[in-house]
DNA sequence: TCTGGGGTCCTAGGACCC
DNA sequence: TCTGGGGTCCTAGGACCC
């Protein structure tokens, strides 16, 4: 059994733990630049305050409702976030931290008699601890404990799903509201006749994999107490990072652009230090606002393989810019630029052996010059690792054997 | 006029290899 | 006239999540 934990509205409850002023008034959160709404405490939401919506539609609303406003503040939703995972942690045997205000509980070891008890003290430890409300669903697979963390929200804030539970509570489920299931197939589906989680569950998983895919699959066996998902205790490290703005006011000079891009670089590159990481390649990309008119609208990014992998600011912040300078085009109202580092890897990772099993000209052109350099100076005297990252190659690394003093300047340019 | 930011996984198709 | 089979890697794009 699986029980997933969740913080309600959780920025909005972050905000009001630190002003009780504000604990019965509507709460709402913006995002960068204050542009849209990300976070609505339940007063917020009764106003028919909607996810997402553009902050400037409901200004009005807001002012004259007496809505509390704030800009995000991700430090401070992190620390509590770190606070309330903790607290889940103390007490689950074995926990998945799912994302900032959710987290997967292994509940298995407990005794059904016991869980929803067990779970509501938790909860209350939660609220009281850090000032956090919480909701849990226990279910068979962690998606049947979405399920059930659906009908916590809407009653005592504990909903344990048993087996013979599930019929009723798919049938009372919007297939739209069922994890994994997004609005394009939400639409998909309907014209298939399926329109609540107990359809979906009913369905036959094969054809929906061959007419959707694998995860669609797999969603219909979770439904069905099929677990095709397990816990992951261990945050496997990341593979990509982004920092990305919008711009306030549109921008078409590139100036503006080269000093967005270069801020967006080189704070990659510190949250790349902060995981000990280094990237070998790295993404820029412009564009004009999505609603702009059909024909205005732009859209181009560049990929940049770096000499040899790096968290170093400076390299970062030169192949960005030479990116933009590539893909940028004056004309364009740019709305929205950013920096994807790709290819992350441990920084204290060594890669002797990168080639084995990749056999390319390339790989064998280089494999060659190798041979070579060590034919000429002796076994051993380089190593090489390297990567091809569109149509650039980059050099992943290279290490002498410390047996020989060759020092890699002086090695003739064999390559 | 103003419309978020940061991720992952999957698929399809082409290039290339043995 | 017939025209293998199995695999990897890479890219682009789609879809989803919070």
């Amino acid at each position: 059994m699986f029980a997933l934990v969740d913080c309600n509205n959780f920025y909005a409850s972050c905000e009001r733990v630190f002003d009780p002023r504000i604990a019965r008034r509507p709460i709402v959160v913006l995002s960068n630049n204050d542009g849209c709404v990300i976070a609505r405490s339940a007063e917020a939401k009764a106003l028919g305050i909607k996810m997402g919506a553009p902050f400037h539609e409901v200004r009005g609303l807001v002012a004259r409702e007496g809505v509390a406003v704030f800009s995000s503040n991700y430090a401070l939703y992190g620390d509590m976030s770190a606070r309330v995972m903790n607290v889940l942690a103390d007490w689950a045997p074995a926990i998945e931290i799912y994302s900032i205000d959710e987290a997967f509980l292994d509940v298995g070891g407990f005794a059904p008699g016991s869980l929803a008890g067990e779970l509501a003290a938790l909860r209350a430890r939660v609220r009281q601890w850090i000032g956090i409300p919480v909701s849990v669903g226990v279910g068979r697979t962690k998606t049947l404990a979405k399920v059930a963390n659906h009908i916590a929200k809407k009653s005592a804030g504990v909903a344990v799903l048993t087996h013979s539970d599930e019929d009723a509570a798919l049938a009372g489920l919007l297939v739209g509201d069922v994890w994994g299931i997004g609005h394009r197939l939400t639409r998909h589906l309907a014209g298939m006749g399926i329109f609540t989680a107990a359809h979906l569950r009913a369905a036959d998983p094969r054809m929906l994999r061959q007419r959707f895919s694998v995860v669609v699959e797999r969603t219909v066996l979770e439904l069905r107490g099929v677990p095709c998902l397990a816990l992951e205790e261990v945050t496997p490290p990341r593979k990509n990072l982004m920092v990305s703005r919008s711009f306030g006011t549109r921008v078409t000079a590139l100036p503006e652009l080269e000093a967005a891009v270069a801020t967006f670089a080189s704070r990659a590159a510190e949250k790349l230090r902060q995981g000990g990481q280094t990237a070998a390649a790295l993404i820029v990309f412009a564009h004009s606002s999505r609603f702009e008119k059909n024909g205005e609208r732009y859209s181009a990014a560049r990929t940049v393989g770096l000499p040899h992998p790096t968290s170093d600011s400076r390299h970062l912040v030169v192949a960005a810019l030479a990116g933009l300078r590539d893909l940028y085009r004056a004309g364009p109202r740019y709305a929205k630029a950013g920096v994807m580092l790709l290819d992350l890897a441990p920084a204290a990772e060594a890669m002797p052996s990168l080639f084995a099993g990749v056999d390319t000209p390339a790989n064998k052109q280089l494999m060659a010059a190798l041979d070579r350099l060590n034919r000429a100076h002796g076994r051993n005297t380089v190593a090489i690792g390297a990567s091809r990252i569109g149509k650039a190659w980059t050099m992943r690394q290279a290490h002498r054997s410390p047996a020989f003093t060759t020092r890699w300047a002086d090695l003739p340019s064999a390559h």
